[in-house]
RNA sequence: GGGCGAUUGGCUCAGUUGGUUAGAGCGCCACAUUCACAUUGUGGAGGUCAAAGGUUCGAAUCCUUUAUCGCCCACCA
C-alpha cells in the first residue's frame, strides 16, 4: 500500500502539471486535414491588465471547452493573445514617467513609445503567466499582440480597403472628448450616468427693447459659446420672436432666434441656446441654418481663447464664474434640480466634452448588414438567447465609428498630407492612404509628406482579431483550418466594442462569420453586487485563492455558482465548496487506490460487461452513464453550473455516499475493486476540463501506464448500462436503509450498536428487490439481522416506519414511549392522507383523465396505489399501538 | 423614454420545452471521531415559489397588470 497524505495539496501539485502538459506541447494543435477543428481566440486580456475574477471565469469557461472538444477528439486551438489597450496602456506608462517627473511631451513620440514597449517587455506579461496559474491550455506557441508586426500589417490591410470602398472618412463632427486623455472617443466609450444636476435659467435680452428670452440649460459655461437661441416653429409663445436679434449675455454678442423642429416646447421654456461646437444637436441645427460654431473650449478642458474674460477657467470653473456674473447681472431667472444623464470616459471616469474636431470615421451601416442576417438566420448563436435582441438591437441602429485617437500608442494611420496641397487645397488634395509612407506627393509631386498624427482605437485592431491572429491578409493554412472558429466566450460589456465589430470584420474581410456560439457569462460582482474595482477596494484576487484554495477549487466553485449567463456575486467563502469537493474526490480516490490488490487487472475494460454485477454496481454504473449523458448535453448547451452540479451529486451523493460504503464490506472482491476503479477512474476524465491539476495528479497514482489524463479519450456513453429498474430498486434500499437510520435517531441507537430490523415488503417487485440488497442494508444501517417477513409479526417494543410499498420495523429492548410512536405514525398518516387525496381529485377529475397524456395518468394511478399500500400498513400500526 | 434581467426555506442560488409530495450549497439543531475524508459522516427542522388576475385537466414554469431591486440603450437643452 502507497502512503497518500490524507488531505488534498494544491500547492505541491500544479505547478509541476502544468509544466509537463507545457513541455509535451499538449496544447499545441496544427493544422490537420483528417481531423475536425475546434478553435476559441481568446478575448485578449489589456497588457495593463492583472487577472481580475471576470478573467478567471472568461478564461474558465473557455478551457472547459478547450479540455472537453479536446479529450472527445477534436483538434483543439485556443488561441492566446494580449491587447495593446491603447489609452489604458498610454495612462498607465505616462503615470510612470510621471513619478520620474517626466512628461510624455518631454520625450517627444519616438521615446514615449520606446518606454512603452520597454513596459510592455517587463509587465506585459504577467496576465499570460497568471493565466498559466489558472491551467489554462492555451497554444501558447501561437500567442499573438495586437502590436505585432503581423497584425499591424492587417490593421492597414483594413484601413485600406475601407478607405477605398469609401467606407471610411475624415470630417469635422462632434465626437466625444475626454480633457484629462485628451483624445476622441467612440460613443461606445463614452459610458452615460444619471447625474443629479441643475437645469439653469438665463434671461437673453432683445436687441434694443425691454424684454428677452429665457432658454434653459445644464452647461451653462457653453453659451459663450452659443450662435443662436431657437424656438420650434409651431409655438405660438414665440412666433414674434423669431428672426429677432438678441444681446448674449456676457459677450455682449448678436445672436438671432431661430426656428427648429427639433426643439421640443415641452422642455424648459422651450427655446434652446445653440452652440455647434459643443453639442450634437445644435451642431446639426448650426449646420441646418448655415451658424459658424464658435469653439469656446481647449481640448484640455480650459476655457479657450473664444471665452472672452473666462479664457484660461478650468471648465467647471467657468461654469460657477458664470453663473455668478448673471446672479448679479439679474439675468439668472431659476435654478431648478436637474438628473439628466452625462458621458464619462471609460478609461479615466472624466466629464466627456461633445466636441468639434477633425476625424477619422468608419461607415457603418452598409458593413453592418451580414452581421445582421446572420443572427436572424441562426448563423450566429448567442447563449442565452436574450442577447440577440440587444446585439441586433445596436446593429440596426448602427452609427458610424470615430476611429482616431490623439494618443501615441498604438496603430499609427496610414495617411500622408502634403504640406503644399493642404495649405492649397482646403485639405481635399496631397492625401495618401498607404501601406508605406510615399516619396511625394502623388498630386503636386511635392516631398514636404507627413503622416497622420493620430492613432487608430485599440479596437481597431481587435475586431480583426479571429483571422488575424493566423496571419490574414496572408492566405495561411492556419487560417484557412482555423478559421471561422468556434465558440466566442465573452463577458456582456464588450458585445457592443467587440462582438458586433468582429462579426461585421468577419464578414467583410473573410466571407464568413467569425465564430458560431457566442456565450456571454455574467458580470462578477462582489457580495453587495457591486462590481469588482479597485477603487471601491472590493477585489477578491484570484491570485490568493488559487494559492489558499488551489486552481481547481477555484474553477470548480466559480462554474457550480454561475448559472447561465447570470451574474456571479462572490464571496471569500464561496471557494470552499471546491475545495471541499476537491478534498472529497481525493480521499475516495485514496481509498480506492490503497485497496487495489496488486493482481488486479485494471486495464480489462470489458469486466463488467460480461461477469456477475451486483445491484450496487449496476446501479453506480447506470448512474455514471447518466451523469455522461447529462454532462455533454449541458456543456453543449453552455450549461456550465448545471454540468459542475452533475459531477458533484454523482461523486459525493453516488459514488462516494453509497457505492464506495456499499464497497467497503466485499473490497476483498476483485469484481468490486474493478468497478470502484473504473469509475473513479471515468469520473476523474469527466471531471478532468474543470478541475485539471487534481485529476491529472490522482491519474498519475493510478496503477496504469498512460502519461496524462488530458489526452486520455472522453468516455464512450454506453446507453445499454443506463438502466431504470436498477435505480428503482436501488433507490428502494436506500429509502430502508434512511429509514432506519432515522428510527435509530429517533430512539437514540448509539451509532455503534447493532440492531435488528424486520420489513415487509407490499410487492413481488419490491421484494425482488429486497433480495438483491440485503447486505447493504444490514451494513449500512448497521443490523445484527435483518429479517423479511411476508406478514409482519410486530414485536411490542419497537419503532415501525414506512417506505414505499415496504414496511420496515426495528425492534427495541425495553421500553417504547408508546405516545411517541403514536404521535409519529399519526403524523404520517396525516401527510399521507392529504397527498393521496390530492391524487384522488386529480384523478375523480374527468377532464384531467380525458385530456392529460396516459402516461401521466398512469404514473398518478402507480402513486396513488403505493400511497394506499404505505396508508393501510400504517393504520393497522396505529390500531396494535392503541390496543 | 425604450429594452433586459432578478424577486423561490435564515443566507446564496438551481429548477431546460407547464405534469416531482419544489431542489442544492452554506447556516441552524441533534448525534458521531480506530476502520478514505471533521475540508467528514448520519439524522432532522425550515419555503407553496414578490402581489393580483388570467389561460389550462394541471403553473414556480405560459399571458396580463402591479410592486421592489439591478443592468443596458436613447440627440433628457
Amino acid at each position: 500500500m502507497r502512503e497518500i497524505p490524507s488531505a488534498y495539496n494544491s500547492k505541491t501539485t500544479e505547478d509541476k502539471w502544468y509544466n509537463l502538459w507545457e513541455s509535451k506541447k499538449f496544447f499545441r494543435a496544427e493544422p490537420d486535414a483528417k481531423r475536425k477543428p475546434y478553435t476559441i481566440v481568446i478575448p485578449p486580456p489589456n497588457i495593463t491588465g492583472i487577472l481580475h475574477m471576470g478573467h478567471a471565469l472568461n478564461n474558465t469557461v473557455q478551457d472547459i471547452l478547450i479540455r472537453w472538444r479536446r479529450m472527445q477528439g477534436w483538434n483543439a486551438e485556443w488561441l492566446p493573445g494580449t491587447d495593446h489597450a491603447g489609452i489604458a496602456t498610454q495612462n498607465v506608462v505616462e503615470k510612470m514617467l510621471a513619478k520620474e517627473g517626466i512628461k510624455r511631451q518631454d520625450l517627444g513620440r519616438e521615446k514615449f513609445i520606446e518606454r512603452v514597449w520597454k513596459w510592455r517587455e517587463q509587465y506585459g506579461s504577467t496576465i499570460i503567466s497568471q493565466l498559466k496559474r489558472l491551467g489554462c491550455s492555451c497554444d501558447w506557441d501561437r500567442t499573438r499582440f495586437t502590436m505585432d508586426e503581423g497584425l499591424s500589417n492587417a490593421v492597414v490591410e483594413v484601413f485600406i480597403r475601407l478607405y477605398e470602398k469609401g467606407l471610411i472618412y475624415r470630417g469635422n463632427y462632434i465626437i466625444n472628448w475626454c480633457p484629462r486623455c485628451q483624445t476622441a472617443l467612440s460613443d461606445e466609450e463614452a459610458q452615460h450616468k444619471d447625474l443629479n444636476s441643475f437645469l439653469y435659467y438665463v434671461k437673453y435680452p432683445v436687441k434694443g427693447e425691454n424684454r428677452h428670452v429665457t432658454v434653459a440649460t445644464t452647461r451653462p459655461e457653453t453659451m459663450l459659446g452659443d450662435v443662436a437661441v431657437a424656438v420650434n416653429p409651431k409655438d405660438a409663445r414665440y412666433d414674434n420672436l423669431i428672426g429677432e436679434t438678441l444681446i448674449l449675455p456676457l459677450m455682449n454678442r448678436e445672436i438671432k432666434v431661430i426656428a427648429d423642429e427639433i426643439v421640443d416646447p415641452g422642455f424648459g421654456t422651450g427655446a434652446v441656446k445653440v452652440t455647434p461646437a459643443h453639442d450634437p444637436n445644435d451642431f446639426e441645427m448650426g449646420r441646418r441654418h448655415n451658424l459658424e460654431p464658435v469653439v469656446v473650449m481647449n481640448p484640455d478642458g480650459t476655457m479657450g481663447k473664444n471665452a472672452g474674460d473666462y479664457s484660461g477657467m478650468d471648465r467647471f470653473e467657468a461654469r460657477e464664474a458664470i453663473l455668478e456674473d448673471l446672479k448679479e447681472m439679474k439675468l439668472l431667472e431659476k435654478v431648478e434640480p436637474h438628473a439628466h444623464s452625462v458621458g464619462h470616459c471609460y478609461r479615466c471616469h472624466t466629464v466627456i466634452e461633445p466636441y468639434l474636431s477633425l476625424q477619422w470615421f468608419v461607415k457603418m451601416k452598409p458593413l453592418a448588414k451580414a452581421g445582421i442576417e446572420a443572427a436572424n438566420s441562426g448563423k450566429i448563436k448567442f447563449y442565452p438567447d436574450r442577447w440577440t435582441k440587444v446585439y441586433l438591437d445596436w446593429m440596426e441602429n448602427i452609427r458610424d465609428w470615430c476611429i482616431s485617437r490623439q494618443i501615441w500608442w498604438g496603430h499609427r494611420i496610414p495617411v500622408y498630407y502634403c504640406g503644399k496641397c493642404q495649405k492649397t487645397s482646403e485639405g481635399k488634395k496631397g492625401i495618401s492612404v498607404s501601406r508605406v509612407r510615399p516619396q511625394k506627393c502623388p498630386d503636386c509631386g511635392g516631398r514636404d509628406i507627413v503622416q497622420d498624427e493620430d492613432v487608430l482605437d485599440t479596437w481597431f485592431s481587435s475586431w480583426l482579431w479571429p483571422f488575424s491572429t493566423f496571419g490574414w491578409p496572408e492566405k495561411t493554412k492556419d487560417l484557412a483550418y482555423f478559421y471561422p472558429t468556434s465558440t466566442l466566450v465573452t463577458a456582456q460589456e464588450i458585445i457592443f466594442f467587440w462582438v458586433a465589430r468582429m462579426i461585421i470584420s468577419g464578414y467583410e474581410f473573410m466571407g464568413d462569420a467569425p465564430f458560431k456560439d457566442i456565450y456571454i457569462h455574467g458580470t462578477v460582482r462582489d457580495e453587495a453586487g457591486a462590481k469588482m474595482s479597485k477603487s471601491l477596494g472590493n477585489i477578491i484576487d484570484p491570485i490568493e485563492i488559487i494559492d489558499e484554495f488551489g486552481a481547481d477549487a477555484l474553477r470548480f466553485s466559480m462554474i457550480s455558482i454561475t448559472a447561465a449567463g447570470q451574474d456571479v456575486f462572490l464571496s471569500k467563502e464561496k471557494f470552499q465548496l471546491g475545495r471541499n469537493f476537491a478534498n472529497k474526490i481525493w480521499n475516495a480516490a485514496r481509498f480506492v487506490i490503497t485497496n487495489l490488490s496488486e493482481d488486479v487487472d485494471t486495464d480489462l475494460c470489458v469486466l463488467y460487461k460480461t461477469a456477475d454485477l451486483t445491484l450496487a454496481d449496476r446501479w453506480i454504473l447506470s448512474n455514471f452513464y447518466s451523469t455522461l449523458e447529462g454532462l455533454d448535453k449541458a456543456l453543449e448547451s453552455y450549461r456550465f453550473s448545471e454540468a459542475a452540479n452533475l459531477l458533484y451529486d454523482f461523486i459525493w451523493h453516488k459514488y462516494c455516499d453509497w457505492y464506495l460504503e456499499i464497497a467497503k464490506s466485499r473490497i476483498k472482491e476483485k469484481n468490486t475493486q474493478i468497478i470502484l476503479y473504473k469509475v473513479l477512474e471515468k469520473s476523474l476524465r469527466l471531471l478532468h476540463p474543470i478541475m485539471p491539476f487534481i485529476t491529472e495528479e490522482i491519474w498519475n497514482s493510478l496503477p496504469h501506464k498512460r502519461d496524462s489524463i488530458m489526452v486520455q479519450p472522453w468516455p464512450h456513453l454506453q446507453k445499454d448500462l443506463i438502466d431504470k429498474k436498477t435505480e428503482g430498486d436501488m433507490d428502494l434500499a436506500i429509502g430502508i436503509i434512511t429509514a432506519i437510520r432515522n428510527i435509530r435517531a429517533e430512539v437514540n441507537i448509539q451509532p455503534h450498536k447493532f440492531c435488528n430490523a424486520i420489513v415487509t415488503a407490499g410487492s413481488g417487485k419490491s421484494r425482488g428487490a429486497m433480495e438483491k440488497s440485503l447486505d447493504y442494508i444490514k451494513n449500512l444501517a448497521k443490523l445484527e439481522s435483518l429479517e423479511v417477513a411476508e406478514k409482519l409479526k410486530r414485536p411490542k417494543a419497537s419503532s415501525i416506519s414506512v417506505f414505499g410499498d415496504c414496511e420496515i420495523c426495528v425492534p427495541l429492548d425495553g421500553l417504547v414511549d408508546i405516545e411517541a410512536e403514536k404521535k409519529k405514525v399519526m403524523s404520517k398518516i396525516g401527510e399521507l392522507e392529504k397527498y393521496a387525496n390530492s391524487i384522488e381529485v386529480k384523478l375523480r377529475n374527468r377532464n384531467f383523465t380525458a385530456k392529460a397524456p396516459k402516461e401521466v395518468v398512469g404514473k398518478e394511478k402507480e402513486k396513488l396505489d403505493e400511497a394506499k399500500v404505505s396508508l393501510d400498513k400504517l393504520k393497522g400500526n396505529l390500531k396494535r399501538l392503541e390496543s
